[in-house]
DNA sequence: ACGCCCACGTA
DNA sequence: CGTACGTGGGCGTC
């Protein structure tokens, strides 16, 4: 753009200021969503790339060096103590990325330098000099003003803008243009006026304005100072005042040009790539494919610089990027058809092995529409299939032939293909009248597997996270595109209209971001060995929760309604106590109002502080203050009417929501069972979430009584697991004397009891084994003994000694549990029986409470996950016992360790076996897996 | 309208 | 100062 066609020259030299980039990079790019599973920053890193790909795209050069400041001071820092103090302040997370962005630099082949006892900033200068004596066109690529001085006219300076993006060339013309000074003279300058990035002060008051005037009217900075007498009012005072420090910038600020960096100009083209080099780092950075391909195009031996574009040698591996696929629409059953005949998969292209399938006969089945259970409409249905995409609108999915021949190809080609979540697809195409087999990947649950604590709510988030979409995103930001675009890139499917031309254009879109993130997906998930947790496990139970979502579970309208009348009256009348005591009409759900009246008005001693630093009003305080306070008539009348409407008020709250979500169409709940939520491996329930229905006290598991077997059915069932996590525990630990308390079939609590106390198990009071329990399960949690003596009312030292005399007696579940987090720390995740991973970088973290609580967590995810994982087999055995002996008896709830059967008539006793059958022999473990089940006419009265 | 805090329900 | 979730209300911010 910029090149001076005037002055022939050999060629351009790009010289870089590595430490600038790398600050711009970091600080432009935000580290949660460039970090590696382990917890290593790489914003900078794949910034730094994505930049100095950009600029060599643009400018071609075809010499290169990138200059690095070198750790330790300077002689500028002998004149200048503070000098650039700031900068050394960089954070922790961008100097560990330092020696990454070197080690990616030697990968591509390019040189970077670096110079004890000089900055950056004279290698810099060295290198643009040695270019221009060697007949080069130099561009100097930084983001620090001192490099203003280089400039000539054969010298650039590339200089980042606001945005990356928008560089600007800096020749003699652009400094005059801006500063009203030339380049020689722009130090003197800086000197005037300071830098305040490298912590350097210039004369107070003074900025470019005024010390372009000085300059252009005395010519020097050393005129300036010989005529610094004869310049008034209070700037000339300042600059009298401060003409020392002006001086010693001026001095640190004139960069070297003549440092012995070892090289020639003609040493500094593209050397060529180093694949196996830039393959490890990039697996170490999780960097995906699209990153190595930009590079690759960049790099590649030097040569595509130079070349004019279109013309670069070896073709990048460019099946990692996001092209639009060519697309039809099928009008009819006939074009769809046809289409599926010229894209059947090859039959020699089935390599059978595995992952090497030929990219070209992977389908790919996308669905678009509104995939909640019950309300499920499908809006378009894209198949794609070796880049060709044929798509079918709404008023194709109206004609039953089109559905006819839509449904042949998906039986047909079910084995092959990627859907992002099996789940949804299924709830869509239902509503198309169409069964969708088991697919052979699901994009959605496999991005789950890889990254279970990245939450990926649409599909760009996870095309950003697996693909390097943020290239284009970071691209389309700082050139501001987004604006133009929002309401194209609007979810369309809010108000769909009956021509499809815009839902499908977005359907295309997202169905080509499946196929990448298939590709993308498909050899991590084999190289976890993580294939048959996904095949064997996550997809069948996809099906299996499409099962529950669709039939939702039947509700008693008028007894919720009769139940939230009832908790209503009795919230309304604690809040009419309440309000009396306090002789203000306070809003009793709000925190910040009771703490006032609390702990102002009523002057009670707070006892503990919320997370945020305001005294905490929650129940366990409320009940602490009510017992301190009882001779108090106002403060614990106050406090027990406050407790009461913090009961009622809840249970009306959670029978409201419930009556909120029944569907109209069958009345009943159709909950959505989340499958890729929860980082353990569980599943979690919304709209509503039926797994946190009240439980342990009598007025909140009323609530379960609403509901009740539906239409045709006669009963319900539940039937759960007993204490899994200690079996799982108990089994992972190899503990002899734990898992023969399990073989016992004793009471576990008292016969653990009797050991850890070493009395007889008749001997054992309710106390001690309350203790017990609450150790054993405190175990699986990471408890310390301070929170189990609070838990259980007892002194640290009481449980302290409780907790050595259980280690004591269960020796390798310590060990086991010591195991679990050294193994974590050392491979950077923890795993489950069955190689569901969870990632714990919060181990390497500095701050303590971090730490602890990831250590909390990694001692737990392999048992909570295992349990989640045996749970998950459970359902699919007993969901396929139940068909294939011919029920209509169907699993309609999973509460984590407990399953909800609504039964037929008829069919109690054999649902029971089947279903108690496929719990307890869903995996064999060194102990038994307990069930306990139970029948009666509601949820609760099936409880046992 | 959105996001955070608080509180609280479940396993 | 025990793991894993989801929801609703208040309240501050936009």
């Amino acid at each position: 753009m910029a090149q001076h066609e005037s002055t022939p020259t050999r060629g351009t030299l790009l010289v870089v200021d590595g430490h600038s980039l790398a600050f711009r990079a970091f600080f432009a790019l935000p580290v949660d969503n460039f970090s590696t599973s382990s917890g290593q920053a790489t914003n900078a890193v794949w910034g730094f790339a994505s930049m100095l790909s950009q600029v060599i795209d643009s400018e071609k050069p075809d010499h290169l060096a990138v200059a690095f400041d070198v750790k330790g001071g300077t002689f500028r820092n002998e004149l200048l103590p503070q000098y650039k103090g700031t900068r050394d302040a960089a954070p922790e997370e961008l100097l560990t990325q330092l020696p990454l962005i070197q080690e990616m630099l030697a990968a591509l082949g390019v040189t970077y330098i670096e110079k004890p006892g000089y900055e950056g900033d004279d290698v810099i200068g060295t290198l643009a000099t040695m270019g221009e004596q060697a007949g080069y066109h130099t561009l100097v690529l930084s983001g620090d003003r001192d490099a203003f001085q280089l400039i000539d006219d054969n010298i650039t300076v590339l200089y980042p803008g606001h945005h990356f993006k928008d560089l600007k060339h800096m020749t003699p013309d652009a400094v005059v243009a801006k500063y009203k000074v030339t380049p020689q003279q722009y130090p003197d300058l800086a000197a005037l006026r300071g830098e305040t990035a490298d912590n350097i002060p210039g004369v107070p008051g003074v900025g470019d304005g005024f010390a372009a005037k000085w300059i252009n009217q005395y010519g020097s900075l050393d005129a300036i100072r010989e005529h610094a007498d004869e310049i008034g009012g209070k700037k000339g005072e300042a600059l009298r005042a401060n003409i020392d420090q002006v001086m010693l910038n001026r001095k640190v600020n004139a960069l070297v040009r003549d440092v012995d960096l070892g090289v020639t100009v003609d040493d500094l083209t593209f050397s060529g790539i180093d694949a196996e080099r830039l393959d490890a780092l990039f697996t170490k950075l999780e960097f995906g494919s699209r990153t190595k391909s930009r590079l690759l195009k960049t790099f590649n031996n030097g040569v595509a610089p130079v070349l004019p574009s279109g013309a670069t040698a070896p073709a990048a591996d460019d099946s990692a990027t996001l092209d639009m696929p060519h697309a039809e629409h099928a009008t009819d059953a006939t074009s769809l058809r046809a289409w599926e005949e010229r894209h059947l998969p090859a039959a020699d292209g089935k390599t059978d092995d595995g992952t090497a399938s030929d990219d070209a006969s992977d389908w790919v089945l996308y669905a678009s529409g509104d995939a909640r259970p019950g309300r499920a409409a499908v809006d378009a249905v894209v198949l794609l299939a070796g880049g060709e995409a044929v798509v079918v609108d709404k008023t194709a999915l109206a004609d039953d032939a089109t559905v006819d021949a839509l449904r042949d190809a998906v039986d047909a080609h079910a084995d092959t293909m990627t859907v992002h979540g099996y789940k949804e697809h299924l709830h869509l195409l239902a509503a198309a009248g169409i069964a969708l087999p088991a697919p052979a990947f699901d994009t959605k649950l496999a991005g789950y597997l890889i990254k279970p604590d990245f939450h990926a709510d649409t599909l760009e988030q996870a095309a950003a996270q697996f693909l390097d979409l943020h290239l284009e995103e970071q691209e389309e930001a700082t050139q501001g595109l987004l604006d133009i675009d929002a309401g194209e890139t609007a979810d369309g499917a809010a108000a769909d209209t009956a021509d499809g031309a815009e839902p499908d254009r977005g359907a295309l879109r997202d169905a080509a971001i499946v196929a990448a993130l298939s590709r993308e997906l498909r050899p991590r998930i084999a190289a976890d060995g993580q294939s048959k947790l996904l095949t064997d496990i996550e997809l069948p139970v996809s099906r299996v929760l499409y099962g529950l979502e669709a039939e939702g579970a039947k509700v008693d309208e008028r007894r919720l309604e009769d139940m939230r009348a009832g908790f209503a009256a009795d919230a309304e009348q604690a809040q009419r106590i309440a309000w009396e005591n306090a002789g203000s009409r306070v809003n009793l759900q709000s925190p910040k109002q009771l703490a006032k009246v609390l702990f102002e008005d009523m002057g009670l001693k707070p006892t503990k502080r919320t997370k945020s630093g305001s005294y905490t009003t929650n129940a366990d305080a409320l009940q602490t203050l009510y017992v301190r306070n009882a001779d108090d008539d106002r403060a614990s009348g106050f406090l027990g009417a406050l407790l009461r409407h913090r009961e009622t008020n809840k249970l009306k709250q959670i029978v409201a929501t419930l009556i909120d979500a029944v569907n109209p169409a069958d009345g009943r709940i159709h909950t959505t069972f989340e499958q890729t939520v929860a980082a353990t491996g569980r599943l979690s329930s919304v709209d509503p979430n039926l797994q946190n229905i009240p439980n342990r006290n009598a007025a909140g598991r009323e609530i379960r009584s609403a509901f009740v077997p539906g239409e045709g059915y006669e009963s319900l069932m539940s039937c759960d697991y007993s204490q899994v996590e200690l079996r799982i525990m108990a089994h992972l630990s190899g503990d002899e004397a734990l898992i023969e308390a399990f073989r016992s079939g004793a009471d576990f609590h008292r016969y653990v009891a009797s050991l850890v106390y070493q009395l007889p198990v008749d001997e054992i009071t309710s106390d001690q084994r309350g203790h017990v329990k609450a150790m054993s399960y405190g175990l699986a949690y990471g408890l310390s003994t301070y929170g189990l003596s609070q838990q259980l009312k007892i002194s640290p030292g009481e449980a302290e000694g409780l907790k050595n005399k259980y280690f004591a007696t269960f020796g390798k579940v310590h060990d086991y549990l010591e195991s679990c987090v050294a193994e974590a720390r050392r491979k950077g995740y923890t795993e489950t029986m069955f190689g569901r991973r969870r990632y714990f970088p919060g181990l390497k973290s500095t701050s303590r409470n971090v730490r602890d609580a990831a250590e909390r967590a990694a001692l737990n995810a392999p048992i909570q996950g295992t349990a989640a994982d045996i749970m998950k087999i459970a359902m699919i055995h007993a969901d396929s016992a139940l068909r294939d002996g011919g029920l209509k008896s169907r699993i309609i709830l999973q509460i984590h360790d407990e399953l909800v059967v609504e039964i037929a008539p008829g069919e109690a006793d054999r649902a029971t076996s089947l279903v108690r059958d496929a719990m307890e022999h869903a995996v064999e473990l060194d102990v038994p897996l307990d069930v306990s089940t139970g029948i009666g006419d509601d949820w609760q009265l099936a409880a046992h």
